[in-house]
DNA sequence: GTTGACCTGTGTGTAGCACACAGGGTTTAC
DNA sequence: GTAAACCCTGTGTGCTACACACAGGTCAAC
């Protein structure tokens, strides 16, 4: 049985990380009676490892927590992760595209400023570089 | 003078998001003494489309905050602005780095599952999909 | 007067932690 | 025994940019 300090050496996870699991019950350690300290076992090393492999895949916590739920009634999670994994590639695709956007329109914008002197604010212009940007 | 509503459809910003610039103090409008509504001016509206030009560039709430008090100090915000989005652009570029690496591993991992059925939990394994990827 | 649209101030939730704080426990060296 | 270093606990807050909720007030049209 492990402390939080030995889980998250064992598990590479921080310990801050490992006490929200806790908190959001995904992990449920046993306590030490003597002094209180949370005991983690074999089954939560796995469980930390796995939190770590699945984030890693782009599943959320909540997602864990439905894919540990499965496994505890018994029940095979993989369907349910074949679907979670599809909805997150196409939510990442989404975030991608949005970022490199969002790049090109800083890249434009910074060479555009390139040949553009500092100006000042007046009346009608609060920054004329961004402002010149449509 | 506008009100929320009105400077929302202006601005084509929502009327929530204008609520949230006031109280952040991005936003200052004066009030209607008859009964109480806030009253956005011409300047209001300048800002609203300014801090919507801005977020299309990657600069954050704060910045804009930033670049704002230098405008209402009479002083340059270029320098500054020139900065800001600099590391916009490197923090944006690690950030479309990340999100690439995990559709990588996302892609892989949806291919590697097509060919292997559904597994059930046991004592060893919570998902042997997820398991099976280093 | 009623209804629907709008306004206000205030609070909560979102995700996944990191950090803060107050206080207790353990080990080691003096 | 004391002190220091390290650890533990429970609880709360902050981070970003809103969206939403709630209770209650205002305005215009019918």
């Amino acid at each position: 049985m492990l402390t939080v300090s030995e889980l998250s050496k064992i598990a590479q996870t921080t310990r801050d990380a490992i006490r929200h699991y806790v908190r959001i019950g995904l992990l449920t350690p046993s306590r030490d009676p003597v002094n209180g300290y949370r005991l983690f076992s074999d089954g939560d090393i796995n469980k930390t490892k796995f939190i770590r492999r699945a984030k890693g895949l782009g599943f959320t916590l909540s997602d864990i927590k439905i894919i540990f739920d499965h496994s505890y009634d018994g029940q095979s999670p993989c369907p349910a992760v074949r679907d979670i994994i599809r909805q997150r590639i196409d939510e990442n695709r989404v975030r991608m595209a949005e970022l490199n956007a969002l790049q090109q329109r800083m890249d434009v914008a910074l060479e555009k400023w390139k040949s553009m002197p500092d100006g000042e604010p007046d009346s009608a212009a609060i920054c004329y570089l961004i402002e010149s940007i449509e």
